[in-house]
Parts: structure tokens; sequence; C-alpha cells
DNA sequence: AAGTAATCGAGACGGTACGTCCGGTCTTCCT
DNA sequence: AGGAAGACCGGACGTACCGTCTCGATTACTT
């Protein structure tokens, strides 16, 4: 989960304390070999044995900053993919949120979209992994999302009574869910019509 | 993925063949055994190894009818919980996807809902798994649904022009996604929320 | 072990009681398919599994008439070999020990003898397969070999108190030496001398 | 077959180099677990599964240091008996080897014979064992017998024109030849019929 | 400058499960 | 009664990773 950043955050000076400081170095091969395998061959090559072997690192610097090898292949994805979210906002939410869901859409069809799936699948197993994976994938999509509505809400394109977390549930949702069961394609018509049904409903 | 079923049904004659036929009590055994590890430890108790021993079994036997420890997981769970899928068709459309949605959720708060989850978690790197979650669990409850909607828009309830795939979606995808990402509980509100949105929409 | 011999020796009339007769087509293709396997992988390749599958018999069938599959391989070996023993009786004890030596050392030096080796080796812990092989092998050639010292006693040209049984061990035993060992080669000269030191002995 | 003793004799500096060194505890605990089992039950019993078990030791740790069960034993044989081989040489020839073959019947006859027995069989298709056999229990004791019969030749006790080898085999290979065939025990008289052959001839 | 403390690489280790192979045994149908 | 087919239990195989544990070697801060 690389504590890293919380940990030296504090007081910008450095405040490290005494013995060998981490070493940035062996942070970075590890990502980095941990991202190359998981594009190489799935979450089930990046293998603690494997990203060691490939970062030129013992397994034990490894533990000591990650508690899973899940934790770390988050943290290798979004090392990696740093994904660009796109800030829509152009005031016509139905372009804004079809800007949005493509985009995601188009990231769902290619290999980190693979990898995503399997990152969720072992989530489900991988209570570390799941956190991470809320609050660097899940949570900023969420907020993003929430001030697109909320926004449309106080001009007035949506109605006041609208449930922001249902709202989202509802475009984003089939997302994942056709990402993760497969019974029907992540197509190209998909985000123009989830957003019209959600802008005017089926009655 | 137990072959037996299709291989035996057909015209009733009973072919079977030259050879020791397959052990009905095998079978049994072994969908038993799995079915009370997945409950007692979930998935990750249920290795081949223990499915075999609680069986009392030998580990080729599984390995000659299930092609991984995940579509044996799949058949133990339908073969203990064979849910009840309830067919819901008042003619009231409201009504009736509300009371499938929250059948559902219920089922998803409960044990076999975190059982679900790590099915749903290990078909992401178990192709047979997938197939038989799609066949056994999505697809009744896909054609269920489809029937319900179509129904309503042919009683003019809805407009003719919805499509049903996108609806399905979106009437069900936020169920998946708050069981996989956990971003937020499966609540009480969820299913009338949901079925509000999508009748009337947000605008 | 083929307890078919005594069975049928008998007046030819056949007499063999109720049921199928034992079929002497799986017979042979049961030796016949080990003695290939045999000869193609050695005694290692001769599973049952094997023998029965190349032989289109049923494993039962084998069991059914040798106790072991050591028991199978060395029936499959003579059925296969039937090995020439050459009786030498020149008259000339040296001459003819020579000559029997010199025949045994060329046929351990092929793959005849890599798999003898093999079944020694397996006979250590196969009872059949040693009973077996003492009969069918080392019997006869114990018997020939007392036949010809006997004849050169009778003849004068050995000391009477020849201990016969020593004298066999001394001149065969060290072949099974070197075969079985291998500290070193069973080579061109070794029957010449093994007779002359035998005969004259080092003092 | 344990490659620690040479590596780490050398220079008596101790070189160890970085990593965890090698447990002595293991290595000990399988040297005797094995032995155990081999005496207990044979080679047969003297599984990878249960030298692991018995030792408390790891699967992998023994595959680490050996590259077969049959390797495992050897050497577990060895660690056990670190067998007397008795330096005879008094002078008299025939004394010295009479009490060397006597020994060596006698150890034939016990249980560390059937061992024996077991491992020269297994040695015919585990040529590490057979490797490690040669090492450690044949070409020491045909050093001793070599030095001896040297040693005769040279007061002119025998023939200087002997072949060592071949003397060597007719006196202990039918030793071998007994033991794995056992066609004929392993008698008292043997030892002296033996060197009174060897020494005086059949003629 | 010496001491203290944390990290790092290497790699051995106990453990769990994997998927496979054979050995023997059994059950059923066919001849 | 054979015999072919083939399912079955049991036991062992050799391998893969896991997470932990020594080691010796670095590399900073502290005194």
């Amino acid at each position: 989960m690389d504590r890293s950043g919380a940990g030296r955050s504090g007081a910008g000076s450095g405040r490290s304390g005494p013995g060998r400081p981490r070493s940035e170095r062996a942070r970075l091969a590890i990502l980095d070999a941990a991202a190359d395998l998981l594009i190489e061959g799935g979450l089930a090559a990046a293998t603690m044995e494997a990203i060691a072997a490939r970062a030129g690192v013992s397994k034990v610097t490894i533990y000591k900053w990650w508690p899973s090898r899940g934790a770390v292949a988050v943290d290798a994805y979004f090392h990696r993919y740093r994904p660009e979210m796109g800030m829509f906002d152009s005031g016509d939410l139905a372009r804004d949120l079809t800007a949005q869901i493509t985009l995601m859409v188009d990231a769902f069809r290619g290999r980190a979209g693979a990898i995503m799936a399997e990152l969720i699948g072992a989530a489900q197993t991988d209570a570390a992994l799941a956190d991470q994976l809320r609050a660097l994938w899940i949570q900023p999509r969420r907020d993003a999302g929430t001030i697109l509505i909320q926004g449309a809400i106080d001009r007035g394109e949506l109605r006041p009574d609208v449930d922001i977390q249902v709202a989202l549930d509802q475009l984003f949702g089939p997302l994942y869910f056709r990402l993760l069961v497969r019974h029907l394609p992540l197509d190209d018509p998909m985000p123009a019509a989830l957003v019209r049904a959600f802008l005017d409903g089926a009655r």
C-alpha cells in the first residue's frame, strides 16, 4: 500500500529519524516490475517472487511497504497508468456525462480494463487491495460525478430530489457489471444509451 | 462443471455404455462438501484437497468432472441454494421490479452474497467458472427481467423504444457494483430508488 | 506370472470348465505390448496402464494372470528374447566357459542388458518378479554351468573338491556385479581373464 | 546428494556468502528421519513425503539439497551406519581377505544388507543414487582391496600378472550376486571358500 | 569518530495447495 | 465365466508461491 506518502508528508522538512532511509530506487523498481508483469501476464503473473526477482529486490523489502501482492498491484497500476479522469464541465450535463462514460468504456475495453477486472476480482479476498482501489480509482470518479450532477441540479437541469448516489450507480454500475460479468460487450452505443435512459426514464 | 446432466437426460432410455457408471454418491458428496466449505470459510477454504478430503473422494474424481475448483464451487453453490427467483408478474411493473430487486438485495446481504462476490471475483481468472455463473445465475435473471419489461412495453407502460439490455443493466448493475466494490451498502431504500429513477428519469 | 502353461498342458482335449475360455489373443497382446514398452522406455515405461492401453486390454485382465507389473515384464522379456543359452560342451572346459561367458557379456552390453539390470533391480521389491527371474533366467544357466563343471571334474580337468556353487558365483557373479554397479565396463578381455583366473588361481 | 560437505570444507575460512545459511538442524533431521524410515520399512517407506513429515521439514528443503529420494536414502544410510570397513593388513593375504569378506557377509545378512540390496536395486533407475553409492560404498572397498592385493603381489605372495580388477570382482562380486539374486544364501563357509578358490584356482 | 538504528540483497525455510500419475479395486455391460 | 471399458480411492510425485527467518552489508542520523 506504500505508506511512504503519509509518513513523509508531515512537516515538509523531511523529518526522518535515524537509520538508513527508504530506498527510492527500490520503490520505483518494484512498481515498474509489477506494472510490467501485470501488463504481460495479468495479476496471476505478478507474484511476489516474480516482482522481487524482476525488480532486483528482496521479497522482504516488498512486504515491508505493502501488505499484500494485490496492494502492490494497484499501486503499480496507477503508477503506470496515472489515468486521465478528464474533468468535463461544459454546462451541458448530457454531453459531460457521455464524455465521461465514453472515456471509461474506452479504458475498460483495453488491457487496462482486463487488469482492472482482475484487480476488482482479487479485491474480493484482499481488503488492502479493496481499500486502495476505492481510494485511488472509485472515489475520485464518484467525487467528480457528484460535482457534475450537483451542478446540474443547481442549474435546474435535473430535478432537485435526485438521489445522487443511486444516479451514479445507475450511470457507472452497468460498466462494471459488463466488465466483470461479460454478459454483454462494452460497445459504442452504450454511453449515450445510458445517459439518455438516465435523463428521461423509461416511462 | 458437472457434465453429467445433459448427457443422461436425453431420451430417458438411460444410455450408459460399458464401464462402471459414474457414482452419484460421489457427485453429491463433492457438492455437499464444497457447499459446506464455501459457507464455512468462503472460496478460499474450498480447495480441491479440502473438498476431496471432506467428501471422502479422490482428487482425480473431482478433476474428472469439473475443470477447476471454481467450477465445483458454482455447482455446489447452486446445488445448495437452488435460489428462488420469484416470478413476479402482477401487471404493475414498478411493483414487480421492486419485488425482484428487493429479493436480490436480500440475497446479496447475507452469506450467499459474500460467496457470490467471491465467485464473481474468481470468475475473472477462471473462464469455466464465469461461463457457469452466467448460465446458472445471470442468464435466468436476465431472461425473467426481459419478459417483465417487454410485457410492460406491450402493455404501454413503457416507451416502445426502451433498450431492454441497458435497462436491465441500469436496474441490476448497481447491485453488483455495490456488492463488489462496497463503496456503499446495499440498503433498504435502494430497490425503490432504483425503480423510481429508472421509470421517471432524472430530468 | 502367466499360469496358463499348466492349465492347458493336459490331454489336448481341452477340458476347460464352464465359461468363456481365456483369450490367447489377449495374452499375446499383453506380452507384446509389455515387451515393446520395455524396449522403448525401460521398466519405468511398462506401467500397467500403458501395457493395458497398448494391448487393447483391460487392466483387470492383466491382474488376473500376473500378480505384478514386474511379473508381466519378465514374461514379456523372455517372450520377446527367448534367449539362446548355447550349450557348449566341446570337452575343453576353458573354451566352453569362455564361450558361455562371452555370450552373456554380449547380451549384457545391449538393450537386453539394460532391461535385465532393471529387472533385477525391481526384483528387490517384487518377490514374484524375483521368483520368475530365478526360474527363467538364473536357474537354467546355473544348471548348464553345473553340468559343464561337473563334466570337467569327472574328466579330471578340475580338482574333485571344487565347490561348484562357489565356482559358478565366481565365474558369473562378476558379470552381474559390473552390470548392476557399473564400477567397470563389461569389456572384451573380461571373459578370458575370468576363466583363466578361475582355473589357475592367483598364487 | 547433500552438496554441503565439499563446498564448505575448503580452506577452513568458512566462506558463507549472503543469505540465510543452510540449516544444519534440518539436514540432520532429514538424514535421521530417512534412516529411521529406511530401517522400519525399507526404501519403499522412505518417501519424500514421509521423510519431510517425520523430519518436520518441508519437501522443498529436501529437493533443494538432494536430487532424488534415492540420494537422500544413501546419505541417510551412511549417516546412520558409518560402516566400519576394517583395514586388515596382517601380511597374510588369505587371512586378511577372509576377514574382509566375512565382515561384508555379516553386514549383508542383516537389516543393512536388505537395505543395501534395495539401494542397488533402485540405483538401476536413479543415476544420482548410483553415483553416490559407488562413491561412498563401492570405491572405498575397492581401494582397500587393491592395496591388499597389490601388497601381496609386491611381497611375492601372488603372481605379478594378476588382474587386480578381475580379482576383486571374483572375490566380492559373488557376495552382491547372492545378495541381489538370492539363488543361494550368504552362508558361513562362503568367505573361506571364495578366498581358497581365488588363491589356488580350480585346476 | 564511534555508536546506533533502520534498510537492503540474498536466500533458506516450513507450509499449503496444486495438478498429475499409477496402482489396485470396483462395477456394469457384452460376448 | 471371461473380458473390455472405465470410474473410483489412495498415495506419492515434483512444483509454485506464500510469508517468515536469518545473514552480512549499507547508510544514514546521534552522541
